[in-house]
DNA sequence: CTTTATTTTTAGATTTGTCTAAATTTGAAT
DNA sequence: ATTCAAATTTAGACAAATCTAAAAATAAAG
């Protein structure tokens, strides 16, 4: 349990973007590209991750994260993501707006900030584009849910789970029923607002707001009968 | 009117350590002491601040914010300090905590972000220490008045405003009649909750917390009477 | 008005991260 | 197997910010 020695916000960026492209390994151009690079920097950089044991690098072979460089990852990515949610449910802005924003954010070096930043926001497990935020033990929430918001009309689904713990919200979808376990088809789409128009197979429909809806991680469930 | 060309953290460190020392000059030894530098990395900087026109130098003979590099750190410092209300006030650290947060937090380059966070915070005037908040046109609160809870016992003053514009305190304040022009003195500090017990002219007595104390800025009076 | 002490500046080197241009390795095609 | 193109690495240089050590200017003391 060394304390890993501070990396340098590039060193970050870096280990970002191999943990983003490596299945197992990625190539130095790539690497290059993705953090706006030449590939000669790119070597460079990686060879001082290599001896930093962040990565394994073989020369001309491309380059892959080690275990430790993994959990080096999930940590900016957590800070990136708490960021992200931050600056689009307290500050307001377009989901599409939050990500250049985060990319300096994130690289502020204080466990103790992200710890209360977390705690501010109710423990979020995804993020405004609802990819999910590694928790602080570096292990991640799984994938398996989508948002309600990604299903199309005339999808079944289960509700897996929310994206949050804000009382109100755990509050409100105990209240209308919808729990994790449920199983609704979605029949329409509200163009004006993305209201959710949800039925289950017993007939009862119900309206969901498509902030609501953002909020409910769901399974989508086989469009037919599974097993016929 | 020219949008001034963007500044390195570095740079914006500098500039903020001459614009609190500087009366109107100060030496290359003590701005370097201030960041924590060398004299000879101190002068290096200082030349290209030179350049950029944001000091004035004169070789030996110290170093002066221009205008424009008032202007510069003036900015910087309203980051600064916005991020530290932030701090102290959305995720409750300490006022003694906030500054070194702060300290990076203020070198995200983003207008909007600190536009966004000031509405956030309610645009406060004043940060956690009681410091002004310079606006976003450059100019500064005045610094006439004191917070509330900087009144030591027995000290008569008369309110001159509050420390930011939440709709809950300037409501509260005037409902108990804390108003600006009101003249109190003040009777007694609660040691266990800092609670001040404070009484007008002609008898009336309020309890005010210290949490609200803190946010009611006042200019002390002369102890007995003005002109007798 | 010298001498001395302090302050400040220059000179040259170092680190991080980058670049261009040249050299090397790989792998694919004939 | 040889050739050729693409990918990768090295070599050398540069900018930002720093340092140490030496030189220069100022200020203070006798």
């Amino acid at each position: 349990m060394n304390a890993p020695a501070l990396l340098t916000s590039t060193e970050e960026n870096y280990l970002k973007a191999v943990f983003a492209l490596a299945q197992p390994r990625i190539g130095t151009n790539a690497l290059a590209d993705r953090v706006q690079t030449k590939a000669s920097s790119a070597t460079d950089m990686i060879q001082r991750l290599a001896e930093k044991g962040l990565v394994e690098y073989e020369r001309y072979r491309g380059v892959g994260l080690t275990p430790s460089g993994r959990v080096a990852a999930a940590a900016v990515i957590r800070r990136h993501r708490l960021w992200e949610v931050f600056l689009a449910e307290k500050l307001g802005f377009g989901w599409h707006e939050v990500h250049d924003l985060a990319e300096e954010l994130e690289h502020v070096q204080s466990p103790e900030l992200i710890r209360r930043l977390d705690a501010f926001l109710n423990t979020p497990s995804y993020d405004p584009h609802g990819d999910p935020i590694p928790r602080a033990d570096g292990t991640w929430p799984s994938e398996a849910g989508i948002r309600m918001d990604h299903v199309a009309v005339g999808q079944s689904f289960r509700v897996a789970g929310a994206a949050d713990r804000t009382d109100e919200l755990l509050d409100y979808l105990h209240r209308v029923g919808m729990v994790p376990g449920t199983e609704w088809t979605l029949s329409e789409i509200v163009p004006f607002d993305g209201t959710r128009t949800v039925q289950n197979r017993s007939g009862r429909t119900l309206d969901l707001s498509a902030l609501a809806a953002r909020h409910v991680l769901v399974q989508p469930q086989e469009p037919q009968t599974p097993n016929a």
